[in-house]
This record gives structure tokens, sequence and C-alpha cells, in this order.
DNA sequence: CGGGGGGTTGATAATGCTCAATATCGGTGG
DNA sequence: CCACCGATATTGAGCATTATCAACCCCCCG
């Protein structure tokens, strides 16, 4: 499965199997080979490793080719605070663009391989390809409306909604919408609570109920989803903010 | 002080007093020109008008020449989500490029001049001005470090931290860093306690106590801070989360 | 003057946190 | 191979923060 996976991933952008998803749609084979060009492609990340970190000064953005990363930053009073999960295709740094260093660390959550885009070429070729440089603005939008979805989730939802909404996406990033599958939690419960804004105990609590309830199956990290009904119910179902009847009149 | 603001307030880029808050520094007159070609600026939106509304076809990002905008969505169940206080000298909007559509609605706070910057043009400008398009990406990618700001405030503070944070926050912006005078919140209490993620009666009552703590003074809207040192303190405190780091692995 | 929106305050309840105990798992060394 | 350890995960009990419900005030506006 994995090596199936793996077989298709050839190092170069032309062949690559997720190039529908990293890469604008309409390029030219031109385009593509000089966007080819300028990536790199470096050995995989170990487990744990770090492909940055926060303050580290800003020199690429970075696409998962395989595996899984998490992004966090460090607040004030020097707890963590996950900002992101990202899968195979998946496109992250443009926090660093900012102030041209990262605020941000990302880390290998299991055996990574990256593509690495040095954002100076990056935009030398975004001058030049109208096209490419409309995508890279399009990625950086799509990255601010996943984290308002996510100020919605912390903001409104109850705890079970959250962790059902985690799951949901998750699962439906991983499996690209075939989500029968049993999957691999590349992340720990204290991962998911911090990026929930909830204690380890409660989401613990809650994965065990979505079990007990025959929504999901669930061994330590290995989830099968059972109820994709079930589980939407649970996102949507918003506990600390009751149905309230208005009278018409 | 308004009208000294106003008058300073040139509806042409090379005059305008906000322009080292809005455009890059190094612009070269030329350059400056070609951008103020392609801006619009319409007549003011009256308190409570859309700048656009969700769903709407992503045409323009804006800058806020004087005034106060809203940023909001809808979650699935229609509940109201702000997603951000725009003051003068801010840009909003970028979260329509991904889809070409707007996520969010932008709505004045009270009486509010905008700049407008048509994206097509503004992409055009972009690849013939790299020092442009550097800008561009660094506003996005200043939107992704807010939010995520934002989220590190929603996950890991308790409601006062919040609140203090808000109101530090807000005061550093509209007073540019001089927190001495009183200023005027342009939005309701509904409105800051959705964006923190509270109900309004918690907010109410957080306000109260920094009131009766000396930390502000305060009336309806009206807000003058008294002691940076106590705001700032109440901001960093953090009931709600112990320090807890992750583990290494 | 009455109505409504916005704001404050109080009482009560509950969601989710903290603390604590226990279980599981993977690796490591005897 | 087994014992042991640390990291991770689950579960229980009690409590605190914060939401909810309810009453009230204030001010603006028609």
């Amino acid at each position: 499965m994995d090596s199936a996976i793996a077989l298709s991933l050839s190092t170069h952008c032309p062949q690559c199997a997720l190039k529908n998803r990293c890469l604008p749609q309409h390029l030219d084979a031109t385009a593509l080979l000089r966007f080819d060009a300028i990536v790199q492609r470096s050995r995989p990340l170990r487990q744990g490793a770090h492909c940055f970190n926060a303050g580290d000064p800003f020199r690429s953005i970075y696409v998962v080719r395989q595996g899984a990363i998490k992004t966090y930053s460090m607040t004030e009073e020097g707890e963590e605070q996950v900002t992101g999960f990202y899968l195979a295709g998946d496109c992250f740094g443009f926090d660093g663009i900012h102030i041209q260093r990262h605020t941000n660390s990302a880390k290998a959550l299991e055996r990574s391989h990256l593509c690495e885009i040095p954002f100076e070429q990056l935009e030398q070729l975004c001058s030049a390809i109208p096209h490419l440089q409309h995508y890279a603005f399009q990625l950086a939008s799509h990255q601010i409306v996943l984290e308002q979805k996510r100020m919605q989730l912390m903001g409104k939802r109850a705890a079970d909604a959250r962790v059902a909404y985690l799951l949901l996406d998750y699962i439906q990033r991983a499996t690209h919408g075939n989500p029968q599958g049993e999957i691999l939690l590349p992340m720990s419960r204290y991962d998911i609570a911090n990026y929930l804004g909830l204690s380890v105990e409660t989401v613990s609590r809650i994965l065990s109920r979505l079990l007990a309830q025959g929504i999901i199956d669930l061994q330590g990290r290995r989830v099968k989803l059972l109820s994709l009904a079930g589980l939407r119910a649970q996102a949507h179902m918003d506990t600390a903010a009751p149905v309230r009847l208005l009278f018409p009149g």
C-alpha cells in the first residue's frame, strides 16, 4: 500500500502523482519544467525531526510528498500551540513570509518526504508565469480560509463537535474522500487536544464515547470510520449553543 | 482630531498619510503612480453598510482609509462568527482569493472610507513590480500570522486574558502605540464576545472587573487605559491552561 | 412616552479542566 | 524471554470557569 503510493511519487513534478494537488491545473509543459527545476527534494525527515524552527530565517515553503507534518508555535509563556497538521499534497510555511522569519516550527510526525520550494525563486517564477502567481496567492488564501474555519470550531463548538470535526476532516484528507478503511493517526492525543483547545482527558473521553456509540472503531491511534452519518451529526451538533426557538411574532 | 486626520488623507496614494502602512516602503515614484491608478475610492460606507457579503464573487481586496470594518462568516447552523476587526491602514478580503468568492462578509462598524484594489489588476502590476508582488505575499502572510495568534488566544487563554488581550491589541492599533487618551470601541459587546469565543455576559463582567481594578476607565464603549502594566498582566495571566510541554517525540 | 437594542448584574447549572489512579505499549537491557 | 521503564492513553471524582437564564437599567429614537 505505502510502497504502491511511493512508486507513483516520482522525484520530478511532471510524473508526480500529487501534481494535481500541489500545482495549478493548466500549467503548460515549459512552465512545469521551470517550476520543477527550482524544487529541492532532500532526503526524508525521520519521525520527530524538524523541517524548520520558529525563529529560523524564512527561505522556502514546503509541500508534503509523503508523511505527516505538524506545525506549532509557542505562546509567550512557552506553551506549545499546534497550528496545523499537513498531509501528502499539503503546503505549509506561509507564516514565514511576513517578517522573513518562521513564526512556527514544523516537525515530522512520521517519516516524511518533502518538496522544498525556495521562495525567492518562486517569486521570480511567479512574475514570469501569471498563472503560477495566481496559484500562489490562492494557496496563501486557502491557508487563511482554513484558519478561519478552525476559529469557528474553537469559538462556537462544544468539545465533542470539535473532536468529531477533526476526525472527519482528517479521515477525509487522509483517504481522499474514500473514508472506509482503517487509518493510523500520526499525532498523539496531546497534539489533538492542543490543536482543538481541549485537554487530553476530554479528547480521550470523547473518542471513547464515539467508540461506545459505534461511530468509530478505535484502538490506540488506529481508527476506522463506521458511521459517516453518525460522525457528521456529532460534528455539527452544538451543545454549547442550543437551538433556540423564536416566536414568529 | 478626526478632521485633522482626514485632511492628510488625500485621495491619492502619493500624498496619503497611510501610505507607509499599506504600501511597501521602497516603491519608486513610477510604481506608486501605477499602483495609485488602479485603486478605486468610492464614497464612504455608512455605519452598518456592507462592503461585500459572503458568497459574493471576489474582485478586490480593500484597505481601510478611515473607520472600522468587521468581517464575519456564518457557520453551517447560521450563527455569525466574527473573524476580524480592521482599522485605518488595515487590509482585508484575502479570504476570497482561494475560490474566487468571498467566504466572509465585511460590514462597516462606523462610517468608513475604503480603498478598493481590484485584484486582477493588482496581480498584473505584481508581475511587473517584483517589490509589490513580494509585499502582497507579505500581507497575506501577515493575515495568516494574525489568525494563528488568535488561535493561541482561543485555545490556551482564559476569558479574562482574552478580553485583556483584545483591549490591549485594539488600543495599540487605534492609537498607534500611544495608548494614553480615551478611545471609542466601534464594536458591540456582542461582537467582542463572538470574536473571542465567549458569551456577552462574560465579556461584560470582565470589563467591569477591569474597571473595578482601576486598570481601565470605562463607560459604555468609551475606554481609557489607566494601567498598561495591569492590562498586560491580565492578558498574559493564564488560569485556564497550566504550563504543560508537549512530548518531544 | 413607549419600545427596542444594547449593556450590566445575579443566580444557577454544566461543560470541560484538574488531579489522581490505572492501563497499555514499545523499547531496552539483563 | 521477561522485567522494567518511560511515554502515551484511559477512566474516575471533584471542582472551577464560564454559559445560560432572568431581571433590570440605560439611552436613543420614533
